[in-house]
DNA sequence: ATCATTTCTTCACTTAAGTGAACGATTTGA
DNA sequence: TCAAATCGTTCACTTAAGTGAAGAAATGAT
């Protein structure tokens, strides 16, 4: 389980033995059952998550209606809102799977950065290229229809729509349930043609 | 001018005058013409903008329709995606006002954080925090009908609808700009009844 | 194993966006 | 300055998504 986690890190900044060890002295590894609410609206909570295997999903109620506009899966990362500017949240995260995950907070990342700086650069490039991926994401969603959205994600993430109930992902693609429906038997129709 | 610059510093970290002599001394102040493409699909570039006065549009253009994504106005930055992962780019970078705006590359980065690592922070921060504002922005557009998100930028960036012409503005908005015609129309007949 | 709940699909109807065309109004530039 | 191009709006029509309801299928809990 730590493997998957160094192996990861690994991709940006090498550690020593002794880094490794500081690291795993911070006891970060948690498993979640699936249906745990992590945040709820309203909520402050400082914490971060890298997640090693499962799912969450991000949500808000909105007139009473669930809407789910982010699903975080395997080396994905998640640091919510309300943990960078320290208000209540506006949307809930809940675990969709039994989840292997890190949890990370600002104290132990200013302790990290202090014993090895090298975790600051670490963060800044993963920052920058969670931001660059979020900003193609968002143009491939802006410029698309929501059949096109739904083919994207067939290519991109089909493992989400094996795992992820239809009604959550309908949300996701900013659709009701019932036009993904359609949608579905509109694609088969073509295919079938 | 130089000050606009250190004004929104300051609201990161604090930079001596020996620091700002340095950062001058890069010369990364440019004035740029209305109508000039700063970066074209297909073209690799390192530079990153920082906007001090201006506007900047970001648009692909798909099946030879323009598509545009994203506007930059005052204290907004950019940092192209072909900058990040050093690909071709996927899309065309317009200046839409005659625009002021620093330009920085990965080589002045490397250079001043090595001489005052403070930046490195400052530019972790500011990434995250753009991270954040553009994943409610994504949450926002998600959740919301093309009338609520016209509605939104309203409140938002009032700005944007006086100094981007209509068409742009449908297309961020996701619509064609008959739809926004009609979008428009149908608000201000609800506003008076 | 059964019952209750949740989830998915289908249907008929409504509403809104896409499309293609037309028309002034504005802007641009030769 | 005048012609050409661009831009915004409107119209009639098409297509797709929203809505509310109903029922089948799957899931979960006891």
């Amino acid at each position: 389980m730590h493997d998957i986690l160094f192996d990861f890190i690994s991709k940006y900044i090498s550690l020593t033995e002794e880094e490794k060890e500081a690291m795993l002295s911070l006891d970060i590894f948690r498993t979640v059952k699936k249906g745990t609410i992590l945040l709820k609206e309203g909520q402050k909570s400082q914490d971060v998550y890298f997640i090693l295997k499962g799912c969450l999903r991000k949500y808000y109620i909105i007139n009473g209606e669930e809407k789910t506009t982010a699903f975080f899966t395997e080396m994905d990362a998640l640091t919510p809102h309300c943990a960078i500017n320290n208000a209540p949240s506006e949307y809930f995260i809940s675990c969709e799977e039994n989840t292997i995950l890190t949890v990370g907070n600002p104290k132990m990342d200013i302790e990290i950065f202090s014993k090895s700086p090298k975790f600051e650069l670490m963060c800044r490039i993963l920052s920058e290229e969670t931001l660059a991926k979020h900003q193609i994401n968002f143009d491939e969603f802006k410029t698309s229809s929501p059949e096109q959205r739904y083919l994207n994600l067939l290519q991109n993430r089909p493992d989400l729509i094996q795992r992820v109930p239809q009604h959550q992902l309908a949300s996701f693609l900013g659709i009701k349930p019932q036009s993904l429906s359609r949608l579905r038997a509109r694609i088969l129709e073509k295919s079938k043609a």
